[in-house]
DNA sequence: ACATTGAGGTCAGAAAGTGACCGCTAGACC
DNA sequence: GGTCTAGCGGTCACTTTCTGACCTCAATGT
């Protein structure tokens, strides 16, 4: 343990884990002399991590941003917290990262000590709050075995449940991970089928990769999300909503935050705007409100927020009115 | 670039993107033969960071889960969704892990290329969609600068907003973050008030470090938590939700995931049960939901439900029946 | 002006790292 | 079972780097 790269990555975890460092103190914890640590500090430089110094009384060495990103050194907890945030950023949180974070997810879950593993697992609970409405949630632990079996070129084993409702098994070689509008597809070669396939993840289940590593495949298409796109038939239309809101802009901005966009019209009411797949989060966000509004598009939200209504109304022992009033609306 | 320190780095960084290398390939890659790849390979093993090896025909080195989480070597797109991931972990999106997604946060962004963090803060947008119903967000770079200033023991001057209203100056010594029931507190030693003081994160404005460094005074009290706790006067009560649910056990687990939890009565009925600190996310599950149900517990949650609907059905244009059938509730 | 702290040169001895060679062993495939 | 492949690990000689000690210089803050 007492040779040069290991003293200095142990340099570069100290140097991320508190900014700054006398050189002394660092000196004594890597036990060296100042001078070898000076020469330390310069192969980190020279290595493209840029360490500051500063000079003088209360001087030290800090880590600065640089061209490129060092090795991360992360303790237990932040790992944890890593592969949770990376989890909730794959499952569509937010859009166009997806792909990223599941190979960040895969590299990390990939070297956690099983410990590690477990304590996420016990989260998991407590992470499913990805309400996407009725949207189908995937599972992060297929979808990492799935882009850990991608990366690494190794055939794949799972069933899968077709549209129609029958499951099959399936043996196929993995090329890559999909992510299209909330959804997750694995674009693979089947070995039965003998043809090139894209599966919905959340149609998969029990993935197993085999040991078994594969030569790559060129895929008959321009690029994997092509192929996805080419082969589905059903795209969910994003429903895009406009309602009048009779609140000053303000008071509901600080209510919904920048969730949705929201326009001033006069001191008295705004324009809200969303755009999503479904109409739950809109009625959520009309909820959240707490004032009187005006659907102007679409009709369906208004149909929705009726339904909403009726049902709430009905629990509470309220009886509902009848549908005639609605059937006089302009 | 040649010497041994980076090139042991660079192979773990090669084992980590791929995970199956063949030792001839790695050998090429570093530039050096086969006998110091292994050489390199038993390095790896001796700083805790276990290489498999598979002999025979397609042979090869890959890194697997060892005790100790080794250094994480990510690519620009990775670390964008690691602080993206983090960022929605340290707002709250899941209980426990709060300050330790912060802290990797800091310790990501300290050393993150400027054009990354600019490819964040474009992001930035599409992140928001934190809807802790009214609750107010952090911003993430608050969050991250107060963080680091903690960690880096470095004083902080920002403006601070106080309940009543009135906009104060403040200069202090960072102690500590604390996350208490989806809210941010810094517990700091206030510098012109001469006094131990915790600040609301929300209500706290333009923190900039001084690069001035200061030694850690003792905290009057047994740690940042209590401090935290034994200075608010009003606790976020957490509220208790029951509610009887005609429909199965099974479809209701089908449109609301493990949001809630779900205990089966007969084949119609089921209990749904939550713990939110607001009644919007009842109100917003019971929606979902999409079948008729009764209250249980508590009667807020009735009027909740009654005041969305009321305003629902007055934007539908049906008149909202009066409150008389409400009272004839028992 | 002075103390403090980092920068960097030089030197000699110690400690590695390196490639070339060797035989060995565990798998995979015929 | 034989054979091929690819990792394992020992030894040796040579080279390179590393290290601590010593030195002077350069910022920085009091």
């Amino acid at each position: 343990m007492a040779n040069t790269s290991s003293r200095t990555l142990r340099l570069l975890s100290l140097l991320q884990t508190h900014r700054y460092w006398p050189g002394a103190e660092l000196a004594d914890r890597l036990e060296v002399s100042v001078r070898t640590l000076r020469r330390d500090v310069d192969r980190l430089r020279e290595l493209g991590y840029p360490v500051e110094a500063h000079r003088g009384v209360d001087g030290g060495y800090q880590l600065a941003a640089g061209a490129a990103l060092p090795p991360l050194v992360v303790d237990d907890e932040e790992a944890v917290a890593l592969a949770i945030g990376l989890r909730v950023a794959a499952q569509g949180a937010v859009a166009g990262i997806e792909e990223a974070s599941v190979r960040a997810l895969a590299k990390v879950v990939q070297v956690m000590p099983p410990r590690l593993r477990r304590r996420i697992e016990a989260l998991r609970a407590a992470t499913q709050p990805t309400v996407w409405g009725a949207g189908p949630t995937v599972d992060a632990g297929t979808l990492t075995t799935v882009a850990q079996a991608c990366r690494d070129e190794e055939r794949l084993r799972f069933s899968y449940t077709a549209r129609a409702g029958e499951v099959t098994e399936r043996h196929v070689e993995p090329h890559r991970l999909v992510s299209l509008g909330r959804r997750w597809y694995l674009v693979a070669y089947d070995l039965a089928r003998h043809d090139w396939r894209s599966f919905r993840l959340d149609r998969l289940s029990e993935p197993r990769g085999t040991r078994d590593r594969f030569r790559p495949r060129e895929l008959p298409a321009e690029d994997a999300a092509a192929f996805v796109r080419a082969g589905i038939d059903t795209i969910v239309a994003p429903l895009s909503v406009e309602v009048i809101v009779h609140a000053p802009a303000e008071t509901l901005r600080g209510r919904l935050g920048a969730w949705a966009t929201i326009d001033e019209i006069d001191a008295t009411r705004c324009h809200l705007r969303m755009t999503t797949e479904n109409l739950e989060w809109p009625i959520f966000a009309l909820g959240v409100a707490g004032a009187d509004f005006e659907v102007v598009h679409p009709p369906e939200l208004t149909d929705g927020l009726r339904e909403w209504a009726t049902r709430f109304l009905r629990s509470t022992g309220t009886p509902a009115p009848t549908d005639r009033g609605a059937a006089a609306r302009p």
